[in-house]
DNA sequence: GGTCGTATGATTGTCAACAATCCGAGGAGT
DNA sequence: ACTCCTCGGATTGTTGACAATCATACGACC
């Protein structure tokens, strides 16, 4: 009778104020090593230290907190090694979510989705404005892992696409100089499109790979996903 | 002049609860759809709701407990396509592992742990203990991830691995007619071994698929991690 | 001068009480 | 018999206060 109506189930305040957390520590707000003092956090939210800490939690068992007892919360910081990590996880993940949507998802509906990000990536980089370059970059892998259908793989891809942009963020300088690329770094994402809409599953994971790839030479230069994990892998 | 001494941070409250609860959840002490009363777990653990709660929040953002406002919170259930959700991810978080492996570790060191691990599922197997079986099947995953160096792959296996304990108890009956089949399971484990030693990374990624696409079709007749997602993907 | 001990302030960890919401039983009305 | 309303018990959500711990500044002592 009534079209298929889901059960309300609103938001719980943790699931809100974590949400604005990661917001705040993936935007930069809260740069790494930061301490997350509590009673000013609290005022800042308008609730008391109880939900504030339940949200807390959340972010410390995502890995995006580092909680030393007695002490405090604190952003992590990325060392080198996490350049790797975070990318072949990545890696990993997005592979999954492509192997997915050849096998068995709406292939061209999907192509749409992210034909869009790349536009607005085009677009971005017409306006010369990275910031809005890399949000569309971010949305296009974000998209893609949503498309998938998977609860698992977009709950992993959430917290590792913030720590790209973290990433992003605290690589800023070395960024710029290679940000010729930027064309190169479109056409990547629409051949990516291509071999998705293609059905071609090997190429869209070659693609995924060397797309990853790419990013970890740019960003830690003098590694590479194909050659292994650095020595102080963390 | 001291050998290398870490810094002492000691494991919180909310840690150490949210540690025993993911452990009665995986045996399941905590079956799909409980519900956790705060107070009774409360008592139960010596300490008042609030650290509870942080504990909680933690299986939360995890995936394990499912959060209904004013409600409760409970243990989540599995359906059919989680199945495939949750091997088709570990496969990605699988592969990942083995190709850090085979790229920069040290496949010795790593092969006579797996092996271990394959030997006390023989030795479960001789015994006919089931229960031992399993865990020695995971703790064989476990190593492998663990083995790998990265942060994030554990994480992220952790949780896959207790989902997957999930899925065995609920299945269990269908499962116990397959078990004539456990010297294969066996000697799949061997071959994955085998190519790990030889680094032969093709052959020990296919094997890994081929392994977990085996405990696809016997948890889920008819459907395959090669056929793609089931129609009511979650 | 340097090191150790101590006190002080601030922050985190924990708790018990209060408020808000939900669920079920019971009864009035049709 | 069925529906709707109301009420009571129980559970969750939130708060402020208290205890424990940490970091810093100051002063005593060698």
């Amino acid at each position: 009778m009534l079209p298929d109506l889901e059960p309300v189930n609103r938001e719980s305040t943790a699931a809100i104020i974590a949400r604005q957390l990661r917001e705040a520590i993936m935007t930069g707000s809260l740069p790494p090593g930061t301490q997350l003092g509590e009673t000013e956090l609290a005022a800042r939210f308008e609730v008391s230290r109880g939900p504030l800490r339940e949200a807390m939690q959340r972010l410390v068992s995502e890995g995006l907190l580092r909680s030393e007892r007695h002490r405090g919360l604190f952003v992590i910081d990325l060392e080198p090694a996490d350049v790797y990590d975070i990318y072949s996880a990545r890696c990993a993940v997005e592979r999954a979510a492509a192997m997915r949507l050849v096998r068995g998802g709406d292939r061209e509906r999907v192509a749409g989705i992210l034909a869009d990000a790349v536009k607005d990536m085009a677009e971005a980089d017409k306006q010369d404005d990275p910031a809005a370059l890399t949000e569309a970059d971010l949305r296009f892998h974000e998209a893609l892992i949503e498309a998938s259908g998977s609860r698992r793989l977009a709950r992993m891809a959430r917290t590792l696409l913030i720590e790209t942009r973290m990433c992003l963020s605290a690589l800023q300088g070395t960024y710029r100089k290679d940000y010729q690329d930027v064309d190169e770094r479109v056409t990547e994402h629409n051949r990516i499109i291509q071999a998705l809409r293609a059905g071609d599953e090997a190429k869209l994971l070659g693609l995924l790979e060397a797309h990853m790839d790419d990013a970890v030479q740019r960003l830690a230069p003098g590694t590479s996903l194909y050659s292994g994990p650095a020595p102080a892998a963390s």
